[in-house]
DNA sequence: TTCACAGTTTAGGCAGCACTAAATAATCTT
DNA sequence: AAGATTATTTAGTGCTGCCTAAACTGTGAA
């Protein structure tokens, strides 16, 4: 599998997870920045390879082995990102843009060591779980900030949005995973939500509160 | 820079260590286990970006701009050559492989942060120098146990060959990098060598003493 | 039901990096 | 110094992954 492909699986696992049915050309070419053409020609490559299952003007949706094949990809991405927070004091804004280079070193026993030396996190940095060795993982229960309720209390687990601005301005707002958010007040006029968190109360806008999972106390 | 240009690179830059004058086209070309006229093709490239200077029919030498790159991602190597051995526990001969691909991923901060994060280490697994965050390295003063004189003694500081086999060969006769060596013996014959180290004797090959470079104490 | 349009695929090209075969330059021999 | 040999380059090709432009498919609106 060259380093094209690996991405162009990753982009259909992501895409998949998000809305159930199938992957479309053009919200493939979207995620992968690229034109539906391009994303044609790699739609038959991986269809060839028994990665994907294919039906032309129908879409896409992973075989086995292509989604076995991504979260292998998605468990170096997600260890690798936990290795430079903890081992190399990135911040939690900087990870991704390296991982996205180290998931694709291919060595089973380099990752594997990977996630020993780490003491086999469950989840990354952004809050999202890490397959173990055989792909095995659970997904964390959580709902948006957008559909908590007003008065209840919960834990910051996730973020959706892993772009470096919205994790800077957590960062700036002293949210990190962990933290215990109580829901004060949801605006509906522009779905803004008031939150408190170690004694400050802080608006979030509707962008904000889409992007930050929580779970409940 | 691609992924081939780099190798490219380093490639040249290897082959200028062995010989000081400037590098053939075939020399090059066996070196990357491919042909003279792909050879030419990247000669071109490279010289276009001014890594090299090239004129037809001469051979090539690194430029400033060229070596320092080289340079680059020969510190990359070796850095991630001492956390494979050093934290993940990978045995010498495991770790080139591995290192081959881990060069390739740019991002400088990643590179100071992981030489940090080991220590600032001087050489690699291999005895080989590891260039600063600007390049500047010492070569460890050595000679091949070839040319190592009967009656004094040594200790082992590098090896050249690091194919798997040869790494595995020392390995298994307890040689490693800081092992005292003192030469008893040497057959005009065969060119072999009679060593003693840790008490006991061991008769190695030409082709063994070549490969294992020592420094006199 | 048909037409317009959005979504998708095909056709044809381009750049990177490899290859083979052929041409050319440098070097060695005698 | 000329021919033979070797080293190097050029020419032409294939493969990957991208592109634009053009053709095609499927669907929703009239």
């Amino acid at each position: 599998m060259t380093l094209a492909e690996e991405n162009y699986l990753k982009a259909i696992y992501h895409l998949e997870n998000q809305c159930n049915n199938g992957v479309s050309t053009n919200a493939l070419a979207e995620e992968m920045r690229t034109k539906a053409s391009s994303a044609t020609d790699m739609i038959k490559k991986l269809a060839e390879k028994n990665m994907i299952s294919y039906i032309p003007y129908q879409g896409v949706s992973l075989s086995k082995s292509g989604r076995s094949y991504a979260v292998k990809v998605v468990r170096k991405h997600r260890l690798w990102e936990v290795f430079l927070l903890e081992k190399l004091n990135f911040s939690w804004d900087e990870v991704h843009d390296v991982a996205e280079q180290l998931e694709h070193i291919k060595s089973e026993k380099l990752t594997d060591k990977l996630d020993e030396f780490l003491g086999f996190p469950k989840v990354d940095p952004h809050g999202d779980p890490i397959p173990d060795k055989h792909g095995n993982f659970e997904e964390v229960d959580k709902t948006s900030l957008s559909n908590a309720t007003k008065g209840l209390t919960y834990v910051c687990v996730g973020v959706d949005d892993s772009s470096s601005d919205f994790l800077k301005y957590l960062d700036g707002n002293n949210i990190s995973l962990g933290t215990t958010i109580k829901i004060i007040h949801k605006e509906p006029f522009d779905n803004s939500v008031k939150i408190k968190f170690n004694d400050v109360e802080l608006v979030v806008s509707q962008n904000v509160a889409k992007n930050l999972f929580l779970t409940e106390v």
